[in-house]
DNA sequence: TAGTGGGTGTTATATTATAACGCATATTTT
DNA sequence: AAAATATGCGTTATAATATAACACCCACTA
């Protein structure tokens, strides 16, 4: 297990950091305005800072909702191939971590034969704490 | 099998008789520019429709592109239960029917037991033919 | 030491989506 | 038929999300 070395530059820490406090999806310009006092700016610098931590493994895009949350591995090897939970009650979203779900669906087959590296899953429906109610 | 009569109203024919026609994937304002003639002039009409043709099963939203497109069956039963496959060389998109797929994603349960019974899963990899070349 | 690549800061603008309002049409209830 | 209710329409304005473009800086390297 040969851990990948990441290096983040100054604003990618900025963002990165202010997403793993916050433990649920965040919009960009939320992003923006929570960090405007730690000298980002204006919208490019926080999208920028956004796409290079998704190549890193270290934050996901909830497509679905526009919002971005941490990785809960904290260093995702597979950035591009994410499993969600969203809860249509709370909309707490989880990432879903199952190692037979993601060999599922790489080992997935299109009626052409093709199979594809990467994937986004987005599950929506009551979570268990909203369903115990 | 009980056909679910859906009756749609009138803007709501123009974009979908747009989006069945154009067989790919369009953007909401693509869809607009090309049904002003037709006599839709602004963002909320075309909206309003889209909504309506997702609930009724007649389109669905590939969510990683902000684009709208029609549904393979013509008359989905599960709306919200949905797979494509997008193909980042040509961009093609194709809506997945694997009853297989769908039959592990609604039996799928997270780790605290609960099943989703909407999901929206995207593949990105390349298709057959940009394989072939 | 000139060139290269990546990151930054900035302004402006493009793209995607919704709020809000008044009116029209259809359905059902009385 | 009249009233009540719900849904859709047309419109203006604006909100929310995202990118283009440009000048500058810094680290590396050839």
């Amino acid at each position: 297990m040969t851990e990948k070395k990441v290096s983040l530059t100054k604003n990618q820490k900025i963002v990165l950091d202010y997403i793993q406090r916050v433990k649920k999806p965040v919009k960009a310009y939320s992003i923006l305005s929570s960090v405007q006092k730690k000298g980002i700016n204006a919208p490019p610098q926080v999208y920028r800072a956004l796409d290079k931590l998704i190549e890193k493994g270290k934050i996901h895009k909830i497509e679905s909702q526009n919002s971005f949350v941490a990785c809960n591995t904290g260093n995702c090897e597979t950035p591009h191939a994410v499993a969600f939970s969203i809860c249509n009650n709370c909309e707490v979203v989880s990432e879903i971590n199952d190692q037979k779900l993601f060999k599922y669906l790489s080992d997935f087959k299109d009626n052409s034969g093709v199979k594809f590296n990467s994937y986004n899953l987005e599950f929506v429906g009551v979570c268990s704490s909203c369903k115990a109610v």
